[in-house]
DNA sequence: TGAATTGTGTGGTCTGACCACTTAAAGGAA
DNA sequence: TTCCTTTAAGTGGTCAGACCACACAATTCA
């Protein structure tokens, strides 16, 4: 026998056609996604395997379902993944300490961003750096700090910020090509 | 009528405990949780919402089902969440500069941190970022890494690491307590 | 001993049946 | 007519049962 390539799961071709269906009818946030039942018969699967696509999207936040209404695309910007990973991967007992680590290297480098884009000012420090890194205007930085920040909790050290300012001057992230 | 809150749904309600489960019973990458009937059984939950939970955990990347075997815990560094946000998170203009952004911010970040546990050499540099991030120890910083660098791609850039490196130097991120 | 067979457990999938809820259409009272 | 009530249809939420495909170990048989 040659080859015999497993086909995809049902599961996994769902998702698949289903992005696909979203990309093709240039659907957007807000818009109505056909029923769980009609999809079931347009892909010819069967509603079970299109609902575990469609829970797991909504796991990640990509989908919003609301009884008796129909599922709906959500707004990527306010996607649930993260936060979830985290309960996974943030359980160990190292990984706190590189949870202090990661956060205090996230804020060095927004620092150093605002720096380049001569956003910030050194007034402004007296602000949390959460309230900075908004400013960096990147959406990706802006929702890895957020979580990281949410499992190393509340340190308002000034004074660290204070270095990590000076360290930020130094920096000069070349702008791409 | 007063509040009447909505009970939450089964489906959330499995990954809840399924994650509880694991916590409880000490359960790490390799081991295998208990099969899809079973967790039906034991969690008073229909399989068909067990399987969605299960579903939606597997498109993460946190679990790995692998037929007539059953249902494992998958290491995180692999998780398959990002490509997967990608493709339905990345497809804008501005976002692909925000990864270069936040890759750069984490290669500096790891230089630093490696900086402080004196475990860097200026020789080393010649290795690529990637090698010297796995020695940073902190496997968070890697997992993220790994993620953004996913959709970077790679740019061998070693007159960047030069002067990531220089700015390293400058930075000593306080130990903490 | 060693190879083939069987049995059991597991994930993969489908179907049909309810329930809870939302919305809009249909109907009747003023 | 207008307004409220009732009804119907559509949708997601959940469950139970039934198969199938597959992996593995126990059993059987040469």
């Amino acid at each position: 026998m040659t080859g015999s390539v497993r086909p995809p799961s049902k599961f996994l071709a769902a998702i698949a056609q289903i992005q696909e269906m979203i990309k093709r009818d240039r659907l957007g946030p807000g818009d109505k996604i056909p029923s769980e039942r009609e999809l079931s018969d347009r892909l010819s699967i069967g509603r079970s395997s299109v609902r575990e696509a469609l829970r797991a999207l909504e796991l990640l936040g990509l989908i919003e379902t609301r009884r008796g209404e129909g599922t709906f695309l959500r707004d990527f910007k306010d996607h649930q993944l993260v936060p979830l990973i985290g309960t996974f991967l943030f359980d160990g007992d190292q990984t706190k300490e590189d949870i202090h680590d990661v956060k205090a290297i996230l804020e060095l480098g927004c620092l150093a961003v605002l720096v380049r884009n001569e956003t910030a000012d050194a007034k402004e420090l007296t602000n949390s750096v959460g309230q900075l890194i908004e400013k960096t205007d990147n959406r990706l930085l802006q929702s890895i700090w957020m979580i990281i920040s949410n499992y190393a909790g509340n340190d308002p050290d000034d004074e660290r910020l204070q270095k990590l300012l000076a360290s930020a001057r130094e920096i000069q992230y070349s702008k791409r090509q």
